[in-house]
DNA sequence: CTGCATTTTGACCAAGTAGTCAAGTTTTTG
DNA sequence: CAAAAACTTGACTACTTGGTCAAAATGCAG
């Protein structure tokens, strides 16, 4: 009858058991699929369950609550999602480290579409379930980064430009083609799917962005 | 007992009355509030009853379906939000065109950042109720643009650029603001509500792809 | 002012859905 | 190889919510 969380009320807090993460592990999988496409409340818990291949009160004997099932997969994309922007090098060189950080950016978005969607749709409707992981995780480490791409800046590596509005418009431009799917498909058709659109992506996005923060003669 | 939409069964087909159309009005402007927070399946008809200051059963009375209500007001936004692209002048210089677009999408992207929301929540769960708009209106619209911006790029007048990958780039980019707004906050904090914040956004979006795409030599 | 059309709403229904429960089955452990 | 712990599920409950309906209130044309 003991919840899957508690333990018997002494023994060492966390003990995980082989089934405990074969089934987390199938219901988050399931789950990141159904959220992704239907958003929070869009998204049924039978649904999660027939896709996880489990009984519904199963799934809520390993996640009590729908919520529950939402937040952590929040929480698990989101140290990943943010991994690229760490890794920016401040002693490296600024337009090749923006490069590496595009192209790390554009082929996540292609790797892992479902990832960005369930984190734009959550942003989008006022990020309820992660405020404070903005605030508390998301904005040191950019304030960080922008004070890396302010002194490239002030070096006269880069043209002067707004650090923060630059990362905005990294981040807009390679989700874009994650979130909108539908709509670049619609409009480049076939194209889509072809291997190499994602190269043309990146080169097209890549030309753009670094040629227009390039340092420019005064 | 005749349903709003139905006559006598042999009049003139179409005659909206004044209170037919103030609250139909009413209807629309709530139900675009509440959609663009919470997304199709996460609005209740109360709600939006409610907002519009009216009972459900009344609402219900002008828009049988809750669907109604979502599609005519995906149509009513979508021909707005498009008016811009449509004016760009194939005639007119190029670097000028584009600065024009750009800024006017920025300034709507401020203005009615609930029409935003609510297109891109609509595309970002897979466009149900607008492929069909996306294919034999948006499409259409953007191959022509993308033309004039090819052809321009022939002309020499900008750098060679992918025009559907740039055009891809300014609607993410201003449209990031009014969708990741609460993203935006949460990092550039106060600044966000700020008069002059619209401006110095707009100075550094247009200098990146401005300067991204202004013909180089070679 | 009167009678018909339009508008409005309280009460209600059916479907869908998050979460519970108690009883069973399987796995682990001493 | 028991006995305990962990796991699994059919049946159920409480609640939300889209939509109906019939009757009342209001607006309006002649």
């Amino acid at each position: 009858m003991a919840r899957a969380v508690k333990k018997k009320a002494n023994e060492a807090p966390e003990k995980t058991t082989r089934i405990q993460e074969i089934n987390r592990r199938l219901i988050l999988d399931a789950a990141l699929d159904v959220f992704s496409n239907y958003g929070f409340r869009g998204t049924t818990i039978d649904q999660i369950a027939e896709k996880a291949g489990m009984s519904k009160p199963n799934l809520l004997y390993y996640f009590p609550r729908k919520q529950n099932i939402y937040v952590t997969l929040l929480e698990e994309t989101l140290t990943e999602w943010l991994a690229p922007l760490a890794e920016i090098d401040p002693e490296g060189d600024p337009i090749e480290q923006l490069r590496k950080y595009i192209t790390l950016k554009i082929n996540m978005s292609e790797s892992h579409p479902e990832a960005s969607r369930l984190f734009a749709n959550e942003v989008l409707h006022g990020a309820p379930a992660i405020n404070e992981f903005l605030t508390k995780h998301l904005k040191p480490l950019v304030d960080e980064k922008a004070s890396v791409i302010r002194r490239w800046v002030g070096e006269g590596k880069l043209a002067p430009v707004d650090p923060y509005h630059l990362i905005f418009m990294i981040w807009a431009t390679t989700q874009h083609y994650a979130d909108f799917d539908v709509q670049v498909r619609a409009i480049m058709g076939s194209q889509v799917g072809r291997p190499g659109f994602r190269e043309q992506t990146a080169q097209a996005v890549l030309s753009i962005i670094l040629n227009g923060i390039r340092p420019r003669a005064v």
